[in-house]
RNA sequence: GCGCCAGUAGCUCAGCUGGAUAGAGCAACAGCCUUCUAAGCUGUGGGUCAGAAGUUCGAAUCUUCUCUGGCGCGCCA
């Protein structure tokens, strides 16, 4: 039924039940195909356009055009298409065009209806649990501009998978385990002695960060320690034996703050899952299970995971010759922790260094029998990297410049709605350009701007009409002829995609066009908007009331739908917006 | 050496399960405020889709090769 689907996907079952006629009465089998419907290159040729007869043809034994002719016949006879319907056209070389009439909005929005809302939870599907990781930096210091844009897709995915159906289920993997933890205690070390005034040099592996000074300060009051030694190697060995000490309180302040960036950023973990949760038990168990399972063999006094047998390059080491587990063995429990938890599909976001490790992954998910009937159950994104601009320049990241570093730095220069769009603009697996300018000092040619604007001005009739907004009913009954002509049929059209860019999302996971699709309805509004005689609502709501209410319903729609996709990208929507007065 | 991602307008990028004349923003130029916010709208110019070959009704999109750029290839995490 129209009013439970996306109309794309009714047309897609129209077309279906045409296409079964026809084989049936031509004795046709198919095999191996599917019924694609597309968006015509431009609304002259109508709102949804289908190549199928040209992908078809040659199981008819016919031309495309006279199997598009002969599917185009049988829509004609369709009783609950047509209603609907303007007209189906055949377009060279053989596409089949659909035009349809405005009264499918009554269709959609059926009775004093709330809204978009209610539409898009009618057309929700339930499809199962998904477990996303994002960000997952490392607890040695501030979040960089890398996990910034993980943040931002990974939450903007997250909130669009969860309105697509799925129960979503955000985490952060925090690696609180092993050298790099051990490092971090031994370099605290030496910035403790340093601020009680032993100047000694940092070792080679430790972390050069001067954030570290800051978080020793934080930390030391509750530190007990003896005295140290002044000597330098000896106060290595003291570094060492002690560094635990400093890195666990270290830590527990760096996620904090971590978790507190995200907050101002909107975007919130449902856990924060501690690598070392799952030392020594569940990666001990793990190997167990692998080993059980014949996945691992020994070879020079280490344990070999048979992964090369499942895809990847080599056969990888989960424990040393000396006994200790490998990083990817904890991962691997980690990734059967997920198992457990009964996810249907795990989705991970990693950063640029991290694609080298996906085939890896998945032959262990494989090892551990994830993967067996649907390879689709695990995926990886890669979040590439982020070159900030200024002045047509790359910004050279380097804190001891004075220039960006961390996702705080952005944070207090750019606002969070103009970060989380710059974010999502691109595909993650792009490199994506960051232009502080654009995002800054010319923020009145700003996209996120212009999007709100669009948004705030809707409202804005809504105030001057005297009208309350959340309480004017959308209602098109017998008024669907005034949505033809001066761009309202095309910026109906355009809003009602929004549940089709959802559900591709949901399968894609290419953020981007939603972007674009905001973008593209703001500017479909300012093209209404701007027509100021044909389309002024104020004054045909005062004149021509039934007018006025279609159109009023109409641009509430559209308030709603772009709401909804900012919302969608953790994005404000202002009900009103005042330019800074420029100097004249 | 092997692998992954990319190369589209002056710049930044969309478009990629093959489809209709390859789109947008920025930059440039020219118009539009007596009318719901000009943070707007309209128009103009700008392209051998890195190159070559192939697959077919049809290729920016798929395959192969070449060139260029970024990144990965640890018993690190």
């Amino acid at each position: 039924m129209l009013k439970d689907e996306t109309i794309r996907d009714w047309l897609s079952l129209r077309l279906k039940r045409s296409l079964d006629i026809l084989c049936q009465k031509e004795g046709v089998r198919l095999s191996n195909y599917s019924i694609r419907i597309d968006y015509p290159p431009n609304f002259s040729l109508g709102q949804y356009a289908s190549p199928l007869a040209m992908q078809l043809s040659r199981f008819f034994d016919k031309k495309p055009q006279e199997l598009a002719h002969g599917l185009v016949q049988t829509l004609r006879d369709d009783d609950e298409l047509m209603p609907y319907v303007e007209k189906i056209e055949l377009a060279p070389p053989a596409f089949i065009n659909f035009t349809l009439k405005s009264n499918i909005a009554s269709a959609i929005f059926p009775h004093h209806s709330n809204g978009l809302e209610e539409y898009l939870k009618r057309l929700m599907r339930p499809r199962g649990k998904i477990i996303v990781e994002f960000v997952s930096a490392n607890p040695t210091g501030p979040l960089n501009i890398v996990s910034a844009r993980a943040a931002a897709f990974g939450d903007s995915l997250c909130r669009i998978l969860a309105v697509a159906g799925y129960q979503v289920y955000r985490e952060y993997y925090v690696n609180d385990y092993g050298n790099q933890v051990y490092w971090l205690g031994i370099s605290l070390a030496y910035r403790y002695a340093e601020a009680l005034g032993l100047g000694l040099p940092l070792p080679e592996n430790a972390y050069q960060g001067e954030y570290l000074k800051d978080i020793v300060k934080k930390i030391s009051a509750e530190l007990k320690l003896p005295e140290f030694p002044k000597e330098e190697k000896a106060f290595f060995e003291w570094a060492c034996e002690h560094a635990m000490a400093f890195a666990l309180p270290a830590m527990q302040y760096i996620v904090a703050n971590q978790r507190q960036d995200l907050k101002d950023f909107r975007v919130e973990f449902d856990n924060f899952f501690y690598e070392s949760s799952l030392h020594p038990q569940a990666v001990n168990e793990t190997f167990q299970f692998l080993k059980a399972n014949g996945q691992v063999y020994e070879k020079d006094g280490a344990w070999f995971l048979l992964s090369s047998e499942k895809g990847d390059d080599k056969d990888r080491v989960v424990i040393r010759s000396d006994g200790r587990p490998t990083y990817f063995l904890a991962d691997i429990a980690y990734h059967r922790k997920k198992i457990e938890r009964g996810f249907d599909k795990i989705l991970n976001l990693w950063g640029p260094d991290h694609h080298g490790y996906i085939a890896r992954m998945r032959s262990a998910l494989s090892a551990l029998g994830f993967l067996q009937d649907n390879p689709e159950r695990f995926s990886v994104l890669i979040v590439q990297q982020v070159n900030l601009i200024e002045g047509g320049k790359t910004v050279v990241m380097s804190k001891r410049l004075g220039k960006f570093q961390t996702m705080r730095d952005l944070l207090n220069r750019i606002p969070v709605d103009v970060c989380r769009y710059f974010f999502v603009m691109r595909g993650a697996s792009n490199h994506l350009d960051f232009d502080l300018e654009l995002a800054t000092t010319q923020s009145e040619r700003n996209p996120v701007y212009y999007i709100q604007y669009a948004h705030a001005r809707i409202h804005s009739i809504f105030r001057q009409a005297g009208l309350n907004f959340d309480e004017f009913p959308i209602d098109f009954r017998g008024k669907e002829s005034y949505l033809e002509g001066h761009f309202r049929k095309e910026l109906l059209f355009y809003v009602l995609r929004l549940a089709e860019e959802i559900q591709d999302i949901a399968r894609n996971y290419e953020l981007q066009s939603l972007a674009v699709w905001l973008y593209e309805t703001a500017h479909y509004f300012s093209q209404f908007y701007s027509l100021k005689q044909e389309n002024n609502v104020l004054g045909l709501y005062r004149e021509k009331p039934q007018e006025g209410e279609a159109l009023l319903s109409l641009i509430k729609l559209v308030a709603l739908a772009l709401e909804k996709g900012l919302f969608l990208l953790g994005i404000s929507a202002p009900r009103a917006m005042h330019r800074e007065d420029e100097i004249p």
